[in-house]
DNA sequence: CTGTTAGCGCGTTCAC
DNA sequence: GTGAACGCGCTAACAG
């Protein structure tokens, strides 16, 4: 029995006759014979493995999701997938991506990039990269979500259900950067709201509007109490609001925290909608949001890689994915 | 020069003169040379790299903190950690655990292993095996929590309050399984609510405790429409009550949920506390809550798998993580 | 101090 | 149909 006879029934290829093959399996199993995958990969020059680079704020569940679909994806198509944590850090990106590239995968998923360098890196090393989210490098693949057609859906349900007078909480709206950057998630969402009320003849004030400056966090989200501290500023300055929109669950969460403790029924009073559908469901009253695909963009991000690897040319496709609005009980018409 | 020369300063061993040492620093510098981890550890035969598998029910927040931990722990030591999402099936456990022993990881954690007989590979393959919340095998080593002193404290915060009629809703609990086993973390909680009501001179009634029977969902967690189902046949079945412990903060959310609609105020009616702190701060009102360290869990996994390769014995520790009750708004001196 | 040599375990020629 | 031989890129042992 040679080593290329054992591999060729290994992998179903070249011929083999039906006794050798017989003889082949009975002894595989006897030894307890496990596969080297490591001295397969070096001799085939292809690892079969995907990096997998997120910024863990960890109290953000969006992370975690798209990590799962990354999982799922790799597992159908016998890929692994590898792991890290830059936590938002360039520096840590940038090592993680020499390390990736030391273990030679196959390519690597970027949610959220935050040094364009470090994503070039991955390209000019030959391998392809996926950016999920966020869009920085025109050369790599990428999946993002369209905030614009969420948040136009999340304003047009509560104009849809009588409200006129409806305020915005977000994040900090920087000024005039590029259409692709890192602040075009925000800038989209707040942008979606205002055209829409301008389109019902409903033009926001100011006043309505309460979008930092904060303190970012980890990570770059805002937290629970942002919300709670915006939601009071907004009561103060604009008493007559029906409803809001929340630029992120995180945001409604804590506006909702402050409209209970001043004793302010939701959504009989003042009506709320978050985005992102993390933990809205969760929320009492549980919150009408937006949803954001997690599960699938990280699905996606894993299958469009593989099919840059197994199909060979690597383009710079831009997967769109579809938000859905979930209602539930945190909207109503106007009182 | 040769090759071997190039590895001593690569890796800072051996003798080399510093006339060399700068020669191949530049030579290195100029061909963008990468090193190849895949041949070092075919040569070594050690890969440096660790397994996770985990049960991602999409919705709990808890294996993420752990998948967070594991990946600092993992990164600072300078492993790498293969993701695996076996969803709670054994087959697709045993399918991880063999493509990562195919890979020669140096180990493998388990957070909350399905099937003992999965581990139980890992070891006779010999490699180390941890497991994370739950004990199946005796071979492994394994990172647990303290739910008895969590639950503990969490009951004993309500009756150091004022609280003596105290209700209970949580996961149904099995019968008269073994110490070690699946069911242990929700009986601990249980008994030790009933244990410490007991010392305070008030055993509850039969009537204050909801717990099951209920579909469990993907991943065998209560969600939140179990909360507060059970929430509001607590109300009906034992309406004295001033205060409810919740197993976790998923039925914690539901219970909060179900008064919201009520129109019970929390705590001035009603006093809450619920178990993990995954979302609890997020809540309205925002949740006192037994806190899980989940990181530290994920991080002390990878560690003590790393501590068992480096040192070479492997012994079966448990290593216990204190809860730590953190007080929010939900809980205050009974009406 | 440095070069030569011999594998690590596999897949792929290319003869037989 | 099958086996012998080579090399993927690296490290460890030993000579020099």
């Amino acid at each position: 029995m040679s080593t290329a006879t054992v591999s060729r029934v290994l992998h179903n290829n070249g011929y083999v006759s039906a006794e050798s093959r017989q003889r082949v399996e009975e002894a595989l199993r006897e030894s307890g014979y496990r596969l080297n995958v490591v001295a397969q990969e070096l001799r085939r020059r292809k690892t079969m493995s995907l990096g997998l680079i997120l910024h863990g704020a960890m109290s953000n569940p969006f992370v975690a999701q798209v990590a799962f679909g990354a999982a799922q994806a790799a597992a159908e198509q016998g890929f692994n997938v590898l792991f890290f944590n830059a936590r938002g850090d360039a520096e840590r990106e940038h090592e993680s991506v020499e390390a990736l590239l030391r273990r030679r995968v196959d390519g690597v998923v970027f949610t959220t990039a935050v040094s364009r360098a470090n994503v070039e890196l991955a390209l000019e090393a030959g391998i392809t990269a996926v950016e999920i989210e966020r869009r920085l490098c025109p050369g790599a693949a990428s999946v993002v979500v369209d905030n614009y057609a969420g948040a136009t859906e999340a304003t047009e349900h509560l104009i849809g259900l009588g409200h006129r007078r409806i305020g915005y909480i977000g994040e900090p709206i920087a000024g005039t950067a590029p259409a692709d950057d890192a602040q075009s998630v925000v800038r989209e969402r707040f942008t979606a709201y205002r055209d829409a009320l301008q389109r019902a003849g409903q033009p926001p004030e100011d006043s309505w509007i309460v979008a930092g400056p904060y303190p970012r966090e980890q990570g770059g989200w805002g937290g629970v109490e942002t919300g709670a501290s915006y939601m009071e500023r907004l009561l103060r300055q604009a008493p007559g609001l029906t409803a809001v929109v929340a630029a992120s669950d995180m945001l409604a969460a804590g506006a909702l925290q402050s409209l209970y403790r001043e004793g302010r029924r939701v959504p009989d009073e003042l009506s709320i909608v978050g985005f992102d559908d993390t933990f809205a469901k969760h929320l009492a009253p549980a919150l009408t949001t937006v949803r954001q695909p997690m599960f699938e963009m990280g699905f996606k991000a894993i299958s469009l890689a593989i099919g840059f690897i197994d199909g060979g040319r690597h383009s710079a496709v831009a997967e769109h994915c579809a938000t859905e609005l979930i209602v539930r009980s945190s909207t109503a018409p106007p009182p």
